[in-house]
DNA sequence: CTTTTGACTACGG
DNA sequence: TCCGTAGCCAAAA
């Protein structure tokens, strides 16, 4: 499995109503330090199945702009499995995902 | 081969 | 809290 890919998977493990940072999903994917790389995939990305609005900042924020249409477009998502934004924002000690080392080892290598 | 380029992050001031 | 800076590292130029 290339690195998109176990990027991909990881993101897709990620529960509605939670979310993850991009460093995150990298060091889960087995891919330290490579938080620019999960961002690379996310936008080349064009899977409508892929949660990429799951995916933010180390501090909360989405990677873009607030008034930008891919912020709104974002916020909304969110928005939409219950997830509050504020300024740019979610509160990461209320909806960061924090899965379970298993919960990562069953699933991931198929 | 060197430089630039990021949906990033940590650290200061 | 809000910037600038440095570090990061594979890809593309």
């Amino acid at each position: 499995m290339d690195k998109p890919q176990k990027i991909i998977s990881v993101v897709k493990l990620i529960p509605k109503g939670s979310v993850a940072s991009y460093g995150q999903v990298a060091d889960l994917a087995g891919l330290p330090r490579r938080a620019r790389l999960v961002g690379k995939v996310l936008r080349e990305a064009d899977d409508s199945s892929l949660p990429w609005h799951r995916v933010l900042r180390a501090n909360g924020t989405i990677a873009f702009e607030a008034q930008s249409e891919q912020g709104q477009h974002q916020t909304a998502r969110l928005n939409q499995e219950g997830i509050v934004v504020v300024s740019n924002k979610v509160d990461l000690k209320k909806y960061q995902w924090q899965p379970s080392l298993t919960e990562i080892l069953l699933q991931l290598n198929y």
